[in-house]
DNA sequence: ATGCCAACCTGACTGC
DNA sequence: TGCAGTCAGGTTGGCA
């Protein structure tokens, strides 16, 4: 389930894996995911070196000696399986290095996204270049927030999930937020009052922090690339929790707005 | 420019 | 047991 948290985890689980390994094979099994994989990727990165791995916003991305970087979004539903025993019907692209390590990049949805962009470029693809401040990062600020909601009818829930606005936030991690900062999700973004923006701030890095920390939250079957499960799931206090209690003595309830649910509560949100 | 929504695709779960 | 309906972490393109 693939926020920022979970993409974070995964690149820190990779890395162990990779970095400064030489890939011995890398295949495809399939020609495309959301896109269609580079027609050059296999013969581009079989042979090469890794020489890094980082995030940003919900993409990973592994640097080679080669002066390519390989460019990952997990969608939906994708995850990598380190040293499956056995390729299962969802495993689209297949890694192994010289240390006979194996990740299996699985995406059952297929919403997920991999591309080859020259290193030296990667600040300028398109895909970057429209994005947001990281929201753990120095220039995510109220300052920004003020800035960038100002005049704004829609939600601040519609923004916090705008990556143009901040870079990373996903539904669930947007509704956490908004709750620890106690803001009702559809409150139109620039009628939100200063003081309250700045709370958000810290809420947001409260929230991805804890996460990260936790190893990345799970739905259904998020995996970290090691197998451990994240556990940040049960410290949700209002994604999924539809009808039970919130700790303030409300209800937690959800509303449907752009086909996408969001959980908050009535009494403690204004 | 802004806001809204359907579409992409599969699997898991619920209710009959 | 099976089948139909509903829902899911994200992004994008099209329309008003």
């Amino acid at each position: 389930m693939p926020e920022l948290p979970e993409v974070e985890t995964t690149v820190r689980g990779l890395t162990p894996v990779l970095d400064g390994q030489r890939l011995s094979s890398v295949v495809t099994r399939r020609g495309d995911l959301r896109r269609p994989f580079p027609a050059e990727l296999a013969q581009r990165m079989t042979g090469a070196t890794v020489t890094g791995l980082r995030r940003r916003a919900k993409y990973g991305l592994i640097d080679t000696d080669r002066g390519d970087t390989m460019i990952f979004h997990l969608g939906m539903s994708g995850r990598w399986r380190v040293d499956p025993d056995e390729l299962l019907t969802h495993d689209h692209l297949v890694i192994e290095t010289d240390a006979g390590r194996r990740l299996a990049l699985n995406d059952a949805r297929r919403f997920g996204s991999v591309d080859l962009v020259p290193t030296v470029e990667v600040a300028d693809w398109p895909a970057f270049r429209a994005l947001g401040p990281e929201p753990l990062g120095p220039d995510f600020t109220a300052k920004h927030l003020e800035q960038a909601l100002a005049g704004r009818i829609a939600s601040i829930k519609q923004m916090l999930l705008d990556q143009r606005i901040v870079a990373g936030l996903g539904n669930i991690y947007v509704c956490e937020a908004l709750y620890e900062a106690r803001i009702r999700p559809s409150k139109p973004a620039g009628q939100v009052a200063r003081v309250k923006l700045a709370r958000l701030v810290e809420c947001v890095h409260l929230v991805l922090n804890a996460a990260i920390e936790a190893g990345g939250s799970t739905l259904r079957d998020y995996a970290r690339p090691d197998g451990e499960l994240g556990y940040f799931s049960k410290q949700f206090k209002v994604y999924g929790r539809e009808g039970l209690p919130c700790e303030c003595g409300g209800v937690v309830a959800r509303y449907v707005e752009g086909g996408r649910s969001t959980f908050w509560c009535p009494k403690c949100q204004k």
